[in-house]
DNA sequence: GGTCTCACCGCAGAATCTGCGGCATCCTGC
DNA sequence: GCAGGATGCCGCAGATTCTGCGGTGAGACC
């Protein structure tokens, strides 16, 4: 029952609301509401539809890695040969440790992200993918930008009704 | 405002609970309660610990770009002179589509994620980054894995204060 | 004009969240 | 062994929030 995904005319309403539950996934409806200037109902009936278009696809919690003793984070670039594409899925299946893998042009068949709790830990991981294929390895410095979808149309200067000015500064700075 | 967060010795119970709520979000604490067998209270008292240390950083709903009108995505690295970071700087303040950035070892200074509308709308912006460093740019086909950030499963060794002089572990301590 | 659809609003009961006090367990020092 | 203190857990009751339902007004169409 997957019908017709996209294809949502979303209003300006919509993009706030979207833009609302981005910035707090845990916003109570009457919060959302106010923002967008909406009666609650309107507003579930509104965040309901978006959910079941499969526009929001679902809520996450976002952990702080190194307090999970995660202190590395690592680019993998790696080219593999057509043949190996399921070993290399094996490998995926089983290092949850790669948070993050996409399949790309370019010379590389694959980019992914690593997280791990050291150089040796790193280095088990990425020996692995060694196997597969032929990979090259950058740690990361820095998560400069780390930003939800932004959205199309007028993002900027939504709501302007109680002049309130600033709400709620450093939400999405990172 | 921010940390000093790490040193949080979760147990067995937050990790369970960590999962949780980077599953659903949005789990209600009854639930999140039922999944980890305690009191409603004391679950709470766990999350809001969890929150106010900064193991959970925030919560977040995602929206799937291609409902907002990105059907493109890519993965750009660039390669830039040291005085010119802040120009980079400017360039990820004025255009959100960038929505990843790293800033990493090796070859490249930075590698990004950038979500567009179409080619056009992509190469806007990468000649944009081009005018400050050289980039390479790769499409990306699919989105393989995206996992959020794994609990450290396995509770090898816990920190065992005994302290006896005879024996000294410490093979992992990085 | 009549009627249909759509989006909005508000209500009342159910469910959930919040702050508080009480209890059991585990240390620590005497 | 035994006070004193600190933790972590539980459950309660009031406040808040969610949910399903019916009602209303503005277009669209005939």
């Amino acid at each position: 029952m997957t019908d017709t995904p996209a294809a949502r005319p979303q209003d300006d309403v919509d993009r706030a609301l979207i833009a609302a539950v981005q910035a707090d996934g845990r916003a109570t409806l009457a919060k959302l509401a106010e923002t967008i200037r909406l009666s609650v109902s309107a507003t579930r009936s509104r965040l309901r539809s978006l959910e079941e278009h499969g526009v929001i696809r679902d809520y996450r919690a976002r952990v702080e890695p190194e307090a999970l003793g995660y202190t590395l984070r690592a680019i993998v670039r790696m080219k593999v040969h057509g043949s190996l594409y399921d070993k290399v899925a094996a490998i995926l299946d089983r290092e949850p440790q790669i948070v993050r893998c996409l399949r790309v042009t370019g010379e590389s068949c694959y980019v992914m992200e690593i997280v791990a709790t050291g150089m040796s830990d790193l280095e088990r991981i990425t020996s692995e993918l060694a196997r597969v294929g032929s990979i090259t390895t950058d740690l990361v410095y820095e998560i400069v930008v780390d930003r939800p979808t932004p959205l199309p149309g007028a993002p900027r200067r939504v709501a302007r009704a109680t002049g309130e000015g600033a709400d709620k500064p450093a939400k999405e700075a990172l």
